[in-house]
DNA sequence: CTGAAAGCGCTAACAT
DNA sequence: ATGTTAGCGCTTTCAG
């Protein structure tokens, strides 16, 4: 910027008039100004910028797993939001390890992002405490935050898998197993809450060994689910707990003999044409839920953190309306 | 950091040593540094630090959309040697738009991100010339730059679809289809390219009702798909261009009378269950690679821009198997 | 309408 | 082992 003002005969300032559209410039010294930018090939260093003005026009997004197919639209909406108040998106994945969240976290905040949106992978999240007091704006999506006070948008899971669960009872179903992610995630607990309020409403006993949480690595799933349709009494029909476990039981149900019931939490790309039912989500509903709210918040908006819920759907596609064998 | 000296009773440097875990401090004085900062909350702003280092240790993705299930993994693969090599990633789609291409890809130099990884939506990136020249590590992915000399990372879309063409033609089908991106992507001008390939290698008429490039979008897919399949002599066997092209294919197959044989290019969730035969691409090696290429230019590593191909697979599952019907 | 000076928070280079 | 000085590239303030 220096260069340009010396090559274009004018003072510093008058380059950074030009450069930021500000008014009060001669159209023919603009013109000096032009050139010599194009010349020179300059372009604005923004981290000086930042450095200067304390805004940054980024926003950080911490998630899980950018490779799950649930969290690309999530992050697409937030992008989107994001592009329209003109800001540019950092983001990185935890990996469902609450270790690497808070340092992905942090060192957002050390560059100084205007807001954050984080999908939790801990549950203790006071270590934000301070950079939410020193003004980074901040919301949490898919699961709330832990210890602290702070916006969160997610989607109503306790709901969605009582009303999954309700349409296999419905279907005659009562030996209906859960399985589902690991407990410490909120929206597996929320959702295995879910599962038991379903069967209690309807007064149906549930065997211990019909609830499995953990990884939702396929062989975790494959064992647990083998277990539970070898037992002397097999279920009848499953609730998935979202679509990593979803998969995996497809699969493994398709190789099976008897047919057996399915609902799952999410839908999943050609679940349509493969007829499985599911309780589906918006992900990207979320994603730009959230973005907005964090937004609202960088424009001054002032009131408490608040949680918001969005719905669930169910969608029958077959799979769910088995009505139960063996 | 400043405050934190003064808290402390050290010097401003004293503070930067601990704060960097230079050698140099004495345990005494760094557990006083120590503690100024846990009771101001000081975090170190890395604007500056950028700024007086010149480095940002981030590095910037331009993709198309992160939607995408093919692009998920890429971006994953991508933020996971960034973690490696120290640096965050910002990322941001296209929307197969050059001009937001551009805007984007700008953006991010303006923010002075160490390298650049671009999916690129339009063909001229001379654009980038100056950012390239003032240093920016620039390796582009999936598809190759155009009019500049620079790093590229692709699969081998000739001859994926030239080897998915020639599967089906080894099975019977002389009429078949092509149904493809729109064609000012290369990706989707090599693939029909080794359609081509494929048939004339088997001495196979093509007929110019049998090749449908444009938009992806379901209703753009239906009405080519449709107008073939009710021709007077329907296509056999449809060779799908991409996942989004495949993912409307199988639904419109689905419903028609007759089995029409399909060979997709790119993989897909749970096309197993549906026996889809495909051309698999490896999204996951095809970030890898580009980022290690990134960083390593990073690492001062000089040689002349290269293009690297990875090879792609075919995966038969039922549907490319089927003998011509009708 | 234009420019000179100060300083954002940090680190490199050089004292002490 | 510690502190001082200068300056990264920009914007803000205020004076011409």
């Amino acid at each position: 910027m220096k260069d340009v003002a010396a090559h274009a005969g004018v003072g510093l300032k008058t380059v950074s008039r030009v450069v930021n559209g500000e008014p009060g410039v001669t159209p023919d010294t603009e013109r000096r100004v032009q050139e010599a930018i194009e010349s020179l090939g300059f372009r604005r260093n923004d981290s000086a910028r930042v450095l200067r003005k304390g805004r940054t026009a980024s926003v950080g997004l911490v998630l899980e797993d950018l490779a799950d197919p649930f969290y690309g639209p999530l992050s697409r909406a937030v992008e989107e939001v994001a592009r329209a108040n003109g800001a540019l998106l950092i983001n990185g994945s935890s990996a469902e390890d609450p270790g690497r969240e808070q340092e992905l976290a942090l060192a957002l905040c050390a560059r100084r992002v205007d807001g954050l949106i984080v999908i939790p992978a801990g549950d203790d999240h006071r270590y934000l405490e301070p950079e939410i007091r020193a003004g980074v704006a901040t919301v949490f999506v898919d699961r709330p935050a832990g210890r602290i006070e702070a916006d969160a948008v997610l989607s109503d899971s306790f709901g969605g898998a009582r009303a999954g669960t309700a349409h296999l009872l419905a279907h005659g179903h009562r030996r209906i197993a859960f399985i589902g992610d690991q407990p410490r995630i909120h929206t597996a607990a929320e959702r295995l809450r879910g599962y038991r309020a379903a069967m209690e409403d309807a007064g149906a006993r549930i065997d211990d060994s019909w609830v499995s949480l953990g990884s939702t690595a396929p062989e975790r799933v494959r064992g647990a689910l083998g277990a539970m349709l070898d037992a002397a009494e097999p279920v009848t029909a499953v609730f998935a707990g979202n679509n990593r476990v979803t998969v995996t039981v497809v699969r493994h149900l398709a190789a099976h003999d008897r047919p057996v019931a399915l609902v799952g939490f999410d839908d999943i790309e050609l679940a349509d044409l493969l007829g499985i039912t599911v309780i589906a989500q918006d992900a990207a509903a979320l994603g730009r839920t959230a973005a907005e709210r964090l937004f609202r918040r960088l424009d001054g908006v002032k009131e408490a953190p608040a949680r918001v819920t969005l719905e669930t759907r169910l969608i029958p596609r077959g799979s769910g309306e088995l009505a139960p064998s063996g």
